[in-house]
RNA sequence: GCGGGUGUGGCGGAAUUGGUAGACGCGUCAGACUUAGGAUCUGAUUUCGCAAGGAGUGGGGGUUCAAGUCCCUUCACCCGCACCA
């Protein structure tokens, strides 16, 4: 009876034994050059680990166990995301404390994780609900507050009536919760904000020198909205009313001007309109509507404030002023200049109130549509004649020059909400004093830890759990002793993820986040992979945190992570995503207790091009299961005193030299194609020599350690595999020294010749002429023409 | 509307600088071993055709001796943002 692969105890048996000798384990040492891998970390779920987590985990573990056999000294963490909602309703459901149901889960984590085998060095596991770790989140926001950039706001906030907590606006998915689906509503609140829009340039400048992938680089440069322009004050009763425009070229075509709503002049000036009632009416009228419904209508509304005008600065005619709610509060100055000539948003609205429309730029038909190309100036004064370019350039000058204008440059990114109403985050470190107001706790009172509250409800004020916490809430002021009010607020998930990947350099450090010796020896990150979904989240959330702590002095270079990539979603069979309610997700423990962990992680590189979305299936899963049990049955074949051809060295050294490149590149399901060609080479070989079955393991051991570890050991090695050294290919060796030439007639192939490698064009020409369907071929025709690329094909010309 | 991406067999997908389209895997078909196992091995498998030969990488056009690859144009689908002045 033959052996079959018993992946069961192999895997079993080395994962022990990996973890028993630490083979993982990472310490500074600087005679080695250091290599950092980042996956994300996950949050631990109570459904457990999703078959998508493993995709992203097992492309950098493999490209860590390869680094690592090349010399590197590697470091490739795993911690959990452990602050979050779930845990939180999971206690309102059931009374279980979200730190006893997360506990749980990390545990379970940690089985599955372990289950497939990576190379993590569990010894600097992290977890964010840890006091130990969100001591030093707290130390930071401290540290945003110190610096001005963390502060108190009341503000419109999106509010999930539903959740009963704000949200920021990365959470919000088309005016809806991103959690429950519930419409987001506006509400002012108290909110703790981070003023990350005074990083926006830099967050935009600094990706130049970044190697993340364009789609990473160009979502967070949209997301950011950079758009240079300029601030035109025009007269308003006794006011300046300033807009913010991209086109001040366009102003001689200004016709009305149009505020938000909110604007404050709306109320400042109520008393002189004639129409108030009607302003009144539609002011609260939008105040009702959500983000979604306002954006959701094409018709333009709005009401003309009458009674007062406001005077264009560059021609002094008096224009109407209307509210409109197409212009939003939040960006720029909260009102605009109206061009209807030359933007299709203000043509629209110019349509529907029949106000005049002026051309100020040659082209298009205005009868129709805006025109918003570029031409030549008309009707502008002393821009007259002048292009876009030009025209703005003056314009700006002039402003200047006149002293009603400036250049200026805007952003769509807001700063960030900092604060939730719940219970299961980080405690905001800060105290309310009636004298001394907000003032942050002393840093030796840190960790500052979650109190126990009766229930974990938000009251219907929306306050915070935390706002139940009876004792817990009175405090002192720290400056001036009187008696204050702890903050109920808590941060949000994203303030644990900001800087997990400092800790992970130095986990267990109690004096600080993290040393200066094991900061500038593991950071930067070298190679940090994720999800899309967090483009314009995490990443860019912790890009900004870093480079805080950078302006601060604390970490030693601006930007976190020198080169990011991302890992294509996994769906379902039939192309649906996996969700509980659709009863079609994959659960990793079935699979590795199906197939095995290596026939798993081998499956998720196999499946498709990593960067794209893969559709799950099992069929496919068996093909590579097949693998392994072929690459297990090899070894019979495996003679000690066999020496290799040198056809066998061609087909590993080719083998090496594609798996090596493929790694590096992420082209992982090509990289498994590769060793499926050569184990098909191999089986076709009645002897095989050692030294091409240990390569093969080699190369195979990023992939599936366990069977690469097992059949190592069975060859007589005692050292592990994972510790070996990584094959060099010889690119010599793996040429071919007879080659095989195309012919074509007219680009069409007609046969193919075999030649030395490097043969002359001569030969080659002779040699395609010689072929019997080539001479059939050319009966009665002349040759025009005859190409030939060397080693590559011999095109004959012929009519 | 703006930004990014993808279109290749029955299916997942391969194809340096333009140079034999369909590697590798799945599925299917045939055979072998055996006999009942979703096992293993061998062979075939883009399509039309008995063959010679033709067609073929979403559609249309172009450049070239030669185009999946370069250029123009068009369609479909996916992701992100979205009244951002």
């Amino acid at each position: 009876m033959e052996e079959r692969y018993n992946f069961k105890a192999i895997e079993k048996k080395w994962q022990e034994i990996w973890d028993d000798e630490k083979v993982y384990k990472v310490e500074i040492d600087k005679n080695k050059e250091k290599f950092y891998a980042l996956v994300e970390f996950p949050y631990p779920s109570g459904a457990g680990l999703h078959v998508g987590h493993p995709r992203s985990y097992t492309a950098l573990d493999v490209i860590a166990r390869k680094k690592r056999m090349q010399g590197f000294n590697v470091l490739y963490p795993m911690g959990f995301d452990a602050f979050g909602l779930p845990a939180e309703n999971y206690a309102i459901k059931t009374g279980v404390h979200p730190a006893v149901s997360t506990k749980a889960n990390i545990e379970n984590f940690t089985r599955q994780l372990k289950s497939i085998g990576f190379s993590f060095d569990w010894d600097r596991c992290i977890n964010t609900c840890d006091p130990e770790y969100y001591k030093w989140t707290q130390w930071m926001f401290i540290k945003f507050f110190e610096k001005g950039l963390a502060y108190k706001d009341k503000i419109a906030i999106n509010w999930c009536p539903s959740c009963k907590v704000g949200l920021a606006n990365e959470e919000v998915i088309n005016g809806h919760c991103e959690r429950c689906g519930a419409e987001v509503v506006r509400k002012d609140k108290e909110q703790w904000m981070i003023a990350i829009t005074k990083y926006a340039d830099r967050l935009i400048k600094d990706l130049d020198d970044l190697d993340f992938i364009d789609r990473v680089k160009s979502q967070q440069i949209n997301w950011i909205g950079r758009s240079e322009g300029a601030e035109l004050d025009f007269e308003f009763g006794d006011d300046k009313l300033t807009v913010f425009t991209t086109r001040p070229d366009t102003a001689f075509g200004v016709t009305y001007m149009v505020l938000a709503p909110e604007h404050e002049f709306v109320q400042k000036y109520m008393g002189k309109f004639e129409n108030q009632n009607e302003v009144r009416a539609y002011v609260e009228e939008t105040a009702k509507k959500s983000d979604l419904q306002r954006t959701m209508s094409d018709e333009k509304t709005g009401v003309e404030l009458r009674g007062i005008k406001a005077k264009n600065p560059y021609n002094g005619q008096m224009i109407p002023v209307f509210i409109s709610d197409y212009v939003l509060t939040g960006y720029g100055t909260g009102a605009i200049m109206a061009v209807p000539a030359h933007d299709q948003r203000d043509y629209d609205f110019a349509k529907v109130f029949n106000l005049p429309i002026v051309q100020v730029l040659d082209g298009g038909d205005i009868s129709e549509k805006a025109w918003e190309e570029d031409g030549k100036h008309i009707n502008s004064g002393f821009l007259d004649g002048l292009n876009k370019d030009e025209a703005m350039r003056k314009a700006i000058d002039y402003a200047v020059e006149h002293g009603f204008g400036r250049a200026k440059v805007n952003f769509k990114l807001r700063d960030w909400v900092f604060s939730r109403q719940r219970y299961w985050g980080e405690p905001i470190p800060m105290v309310y004093c009636e004298k001394c107001g907000w003032q942050p706790i002393p840093e030796s009172e840190l960790p500052l830890t979650l109190p126990e509250v009766p229930d974990y409800h938000p009251n219907d004020e929306g306050e915070s759990p935390l706002s139940k916490a009876g004792d817990w809430l009175n405090t002192t002021c720290p400056k001036c002793g009187g008696k204050a009010r702890r903050e109920t607020d808590t941060m949000p998930n994203w303030a644990g993820s900001s800087w997990y990947f400092l800790r992970y350099c130095d986990p267990h450090n109690d004096k600080e986040f993290a040393s200066k010796e094991a900061l500038d020896y593991w950071m930067n990150v070298d190679w940090y992979n994720g999800g899309m979904e967090h483009t314009t989240l995490h990443l860019l959330y912790s890009r900004f945190w870093h480079k805080f702590l950078y302006d601060c002095g604390y970490v030693p270079m601006p930007e976190p992570y020198k080169k990011r990539t991302s890992h294509g979603m996994i769906l379902a069979e039939n192309g649906e995503k996996m969700s509980k309610s659709r009863g079609n997700v994959i659960n990793p423990d079935d699979i590795i207790d199906a197939y095995g962990a290596d026939a798993f992680r081998l499956y998720e590189m196999f499946m498709g091009p990593f960067d794209q979305t893969a559709m799950w299936s099992d069929e496919s899963l068996m093909g590579v299961y097949r693998f392994v049990g072929k690459v297990f049955g090899l070894f019979k074949k495996v003679y000690k005193n066999t020496k290799p051809s040198e056809k066998d060295l061609r087909a590993m050294h080719k083998c090496i030299l594609e798996v090596s490149e493929r790694i590096e590149q992420m082209r992982f399901n090509t990289a498994v194609s590769s060793l499926m060609t050569y184990v098909n080479y191999l089986s076709s070989l009645d002897k095989i020599a050692p030294e091409l079955y240990e390569n093969l393991l080699k190369l195979m051991s990023p992939f599936t350690p366990h069977l690469a570890e097992e059949m190592w050991a069975r060859l007589g090695h005692d050292t592990f595999i994972v510790a070996e050294t990584w094959p060099k290919g010889d690119a010599k060796l793996a040429e071919e020294n007879t080659v095989t030439l195309a012919v074509q007639i007219c680009g069409k192939m007609r046969g193919t010749i075999e030649l030395a490698k490097d043969a002359s064009r001569e030969d080659a020409e002779k040699a395609a002429l010689n072929l019997e369907n080539v001479k059939k071929q050319l009966e009665g025709k002349e040759i025009k023409k005859v190409i030939v690329v060397p080693n590559k094909i011999v095109n004959i010309v012929a009519a």
